[in-house]
DNA sequence: TGTAGGGTCTGTAGTAACTACAGGATCAAG
DNA sequence: CTTGATCCTGTAGTTACTACAGACCCTACA
């Protein structure tokens, strides 16, 4: 006989293969607090809730994202406090995007230096490539 | 009285002056073995030659255009080896160039995710905000 | 009831590419 | 001769995980 508790809770391999995690980022989570401690079996099995699951997903998702582990604990300390900002939740998402249209910008310039330097190059085995010239720089 | 030797050979803080390097990173470079143990003073002080100086400049470059390590080392191996294949060095560079185009195409995914559900939240400080809702995921 | 295989537990080490100390030796200028 | 800058070594911290090792537990099947 079982808890009815144990019905809607699951450990550790389950909540992985359900939520697409790794299994050891699970732990990982709970160890950096981004996971509260789930309850645990007699002999000390984690037994996750649904509550659970929802902020593994929440977490995950927002990782998906791209947003940092930092930026997360802010938006779920947010969310845990109940009467949260949403103008808040905003202005962190807007910082997020603004930053990733930086860093597509920057790997743009990127993208059109190495095509440059690339087209240089006839790879015809010649003593100097221009390639190698381009990345000791000039001098 | 000082050696000859010493007039085109820098330490390591003046060749992190002169490079834009981090003090520390240089050392680091030598740990890693992408730039070889320069002689030293008597007293054990790194004296860098013109050559160690164009080696670091190359890693920094290709470190800028965002080579990784491992492609910084097999590009230094090639040009090391003296006779090397440019369609080599072209290669690596366009698996490189391939890669950075990769990652612009995610980014700019994620860019328009972003909007997406940013774009919904009217920050009006309501119970539920689509952010948060897009962040949790269907259930 | 015994056992074989999975799953789970803990703690720790490894990844990439640095960066930042601590605690000591050395160098250069006044 | 002293003072402050620079240099030396070794080690620990950063980000966000991932992967063990060695022990315990759980379940199904004979």
């Amino acid at each position: 006989m079982s808890f009815t508790l144990a019905r809607d809770h699951v450990k550790r391999g389950e909540l992985a293969r359900r939520s697409g995690c790794n299994l050891e980022t699970i732990r990982y989570y709970e160890g950096i607090k981004l996971l509260p401690e789930p309850t645990r079996t007699e002999s000390g099995h984690r037994l996750y809730s649904i509550d659970d699951q929802r902020r593994l997903r929440f977490i995950l998702r927002s990782r998906e994202l791209g947003f940092s582990i930092d930026e997360i604990r802010s938006l779920l300390s947010m969310v845990d406090s109940g009467a949260y900002a949403c103008s808040d939740i905003h202005s962190i998402t807007q910082e997020h995007l603004a930053s990733v249209s930086q860093k597509i910008k920057d790997l743009r310039k990127l993208e059109r230096t190495l095509k440059k330097i690339s087209s240089e190059c006839q790879t015809n085995n010649e003593p100097d490539c221009p390639i190698v010239e381009a990345l000791v720089g000039d001098f």
